[in-house]
DNA sequence: AACGTATTTCCACGATCGCTTAATTAAAGA
DNA sequence: TCTTTAATTAAGCGATCGTGGAAATACGTT
């Protein structure tokens, strides 16, 4: 449950592409990502449980179903992570800025 | 250069942890990390690689020497993924700080 | 030219990954 | 109870990963 851990689950197209999904539409069942992606509901439990080993996701029991959402607490620690070198990556675009600036002064 | 490439690369405890050790200390040549870390430079040469063809560091060539740093890019490519669903992962964090907001108004 | 230093490439190996098919579990409906 | 629906677990397979040792490459120094 690492931060290593939370970026090898998203190493992969296809979980990616699921935790998006999930972003965007709330709660799932598993059933639901095996119906519009071409993958197979066995590869698809795989991709949950790696997912959910690594704390991105949580699993609620409805009847037959497992429905899927995202934990807030993955994503704040990716968020959290980059938020403490942001000086360092809008450096550039600061740069940039700067120079905006400068031209804006002329 | 995606952004799972980014996420996959840094699903790895000792790349992670290279990434860490360039964003404090700015340049570092391979070898300075093959000297604290307990790995061999083929091993180190390797991950170094992988970070390289993911986008996430550059190389630049002093003599014998190759001096790594971390693209800003490439963690901006993080962070501005992760500002998306600010709003949701911070989302727990405003339920707190609600009762927070409701407690104080007693 | 010969040697030392810094790093990479090549080769091999065991471990893990991603996937498929088949079998299993579990709950709902007839 | 028998069947259907939903999903997981098991077994097996080729592909990729992480690593180390050996060799190769490249630059600087003597």
């Amino acid at each position: 449950m690492s931060l290593t851990d939370t970026f090898a689950a998203l190493g992969n197209d296809v979980r990616l592409a699921i935790v998006e999904r999930l972003l965007r539409d709330g709660e799932l069942a598993a059933g639901d990502l095996v119906a519009d992606g071409e993958m197979s509901a066995p590869a698809m439990s795989h991709h949950f449980r790696v997912l959910r080993e690594a704390g991105i996701v949580i699993q609620r029991v409805d009847a037959q179903r497992r429905l899927y959402s995202v934990r807030p607490e993955a994503m704040r620690a990716i968020g959290q992570w980059s938020l403490t070198y942001r000086e360092f990556w809008e450096q550039s675009l600061d740069r940039l800025g700067h120079v905006i600036e400068k031209e804006k002064r002329k």
